[in-house]
RNA sequence: GGGGCAGUAGUCUAGUCUGGUCUAGGAUCUGUGGUUCGGGACCGCAAGACGGGGGUUCAAAUCCUCCCUGCCCCA
């Protein structure tokens, strides 16, 4: 007994993610030194390199899908002067409390003009956009920035979650018409879909946010609701239509081909990287700590050489192997002094996907051992076959993840008819889905309702499919007009 | 936004209730010397800490107070 409880003391990690997730959460990211949280700031944490070559990646994905669909990248100033801000009324009032403002230089020097820092960048790449865009041959319009913004989020922060501070990508989008506009929505949609979902193994439901709860400034939003493993909704991408609303606040206009100067309309998207990989981490993780997909691990081979002092060969053919595979592929060598057990638990922890176990007896027979940390198994490859092996464990390590998140997520959603249901739903981690009188503004007093009493929140209405209620309303009686989605959010 | 809990070396922790024994103990990590190396090896040596300000007291890691930071629960 004694030897059992001294083993247990050197796990570098272990925790039930399903039964504890918050503290999984927290653990993890000290462990596998995603973040380090000692940054003396309230809200503000460093971002270490295993993140960042993930969030490098993930960034990557994203951008290059973007690119492909016709964006061009281009980067915008931090800060916006004061003024921008009261151009679109809405805009400034969903986002007054939560902007940083730069008030002085120097030793308490006022400056002319308060500059906020950057909380999104429609008032600042707006008003760019109405010198660019003279005629309807400049549109479509696609651009995006990778940026950091900064918001002052209330006190319940949380690393890659809810920062004062976070990494993302926003597209803003310019286009002649309304159908343009709504097809770049969908459009939005589908690269969620293919990156999101497809490469990162990140699940989600599109909603047509409710009236009361759309981003400031827009006629719609569109919102990706991916869950949890505690049950909790964590809003991932999101689209905004904003029609012309910033067009006529920032004069965003064009000469058409009949010769008239229209507004034009504009959309905007917002995918947070920071975000995003904390929904990846908190999907594919285990007892034994993190798993990436493939494309995103921040190390996708490590070589574990054993015995290595005492076989020169050893040595010898883990580099020979590594420059092999990092022609294509983010390799390395473990090479320190550590055991080979310990290193093993090590890069387990890590979410490294493959990790070759390379000792004297590979080298003699040209066979290697191969760990996969999705499904958790060896298997041994002849070296000759070892680019194949990578490449087909890649796909399917990635699809193995994706499959087991999608597995999770098909579960989750609940009927319910009552506000007794939709507590019940909620309470247990679940969706509830229900019938509701309106998402137009009428509908606010009983998401209220619903806010107060169970702390959950209607998310909308489904994109992916229409859904024509059957009944009355669950909260006030009335007659419903819409089917929407209740859940805890974080 | 409301409530609760916490802060001791890089990390985890003992000590706090009941002030003095604390010259602050241990583990891990780091550096170093040696022996090891196929699922978390071992033995030496070295270095390293009471979140910050104020207060109470002969005496504060310990009590009070404000601040900062983190975690948890609720909105």
């Amino acid at each position: 007994m004694a030897q059992e409880n001294q083993k247990e003391e050197k796990i570098t990690f272990n925790i039930d993610k399903d039964r504890n997730f918050s503290e999984w959460f927290t653990e993890i990211i000290k462990v596998a030194e995603l973040a380090d949280m000692r940054y003396n700031v309230k809200g503000f944490v460093v971002f270490q390199p295993w993140s960042v070559l993930a969030m490098e990646a993930m960034y990557d994905l994203y951008e290059r899908a973007l690119q492909r669909k016709g964006h061009n990248p281009m980067w915008f100033p931090a800060v916006i002067p004061e003024k921008n801000f009261f151009l679109e009324r809405s805009h400034v009032e969903g986002f007054a409390p939560e902007v940083f403002w730069i008030t002085e230089h120097g030793a308490s020097e006022k400056l002319e003009e308060k500059l906020a820092l950057r909380p999104t960048s429609e008032t600042a790449i707006y008003q760019m956009y109405s010198l660019w865009i003279r005629s309807y041959k400049d549109l479509p319009f696609k651009a995006y920035q990778r940026a950091q913004v900064w918001r002052h989020e209330t006190k319940a922060t949380r690393p890659f979650l809810r920062s004062r501070e976070f990494y993302w990508i926003e597209a803003h989008d310019v286009f002649a018409n309304e159908e343009g506009a709504m097809r770049q929505v969908h459009e939005d949609m589908e690269i969620a879909e293919e990156i999101l979902h497809k490469k990162f193994g990140v699940p989600f439901i599109f909603f047509k946010r409710p009236q009361w709860d759309k981003f400031a400034g827009a006629v719609n939003t569109y919102a990706a609701d991916a869950i949890m493993p505690n049950g909790k909704i964590v809003q991932q991408p999101s689209t905004h239509l904003l029609e012309q609303n910033f067009s006529k606040a920032f004069d965003v206009k064009f000469r058409d081909s009949d010769g008239n100067e229209k507004y034009a309309y504009i959309t905007c998207y917002g995918p947070c990287i920071s975000r995003m990989f904390a929904s990846v981490i908190a999907m594919h993780g285990d007892s034994k700590g993190l798993k990436f997909p493939f494309e995103i691990a921040p190390k996708q081979i490590v070589i574990v050489p054993i015995a290595a002092d005492k076989n020169n060969a050893v040595m010898k053919k883990a580099q020979e192997l590594a420059d092999l595979l990092s022609a294509n592929y983010r390799v390395e060598i473990d090479a320190s002094e550590k055991s080979p057990g310990e290193k093993f638990y090590y890069w387990e922890m890590k979410g490294v996907p493959l990790r070759i176990e390379l000792g004297p007896k590979e080298v003699k027979e040209k066979k290697l051992t191969i760990y996969r940390r999705d499904t958790n198994k060896k298997e041994a490859v002849s070296e000759k076959q070892l680019l194949k092996f990578v490449e087909s464990s890649a796909g399917e390590i990635t699809e193995n993840l994706c499959a087991s998140a999608d597995k999770y997520f098909s579960g989750i959603i609940k009927d319910a008819k009552s506000l007794d249901e939709i507590k019940s739903a909620v309470d247990s981690g679940k969706i509830a889905r229900t019938n509701f009188c309106s998402t137009e503004l009428g509908g606010a007093k009983c998401a209220e309702t619903i806010e107060k009493q169970l702390g959950a929140r209607v998310r909308g209405t489904r994109v992916d499919k229409s859904e024509k209620p059957s009944g009355k309303c669950a909260v006030c009686g009335k007659e419903a007009k819409e089917v929407v989605y209740i859940a805890n959010e974080y």
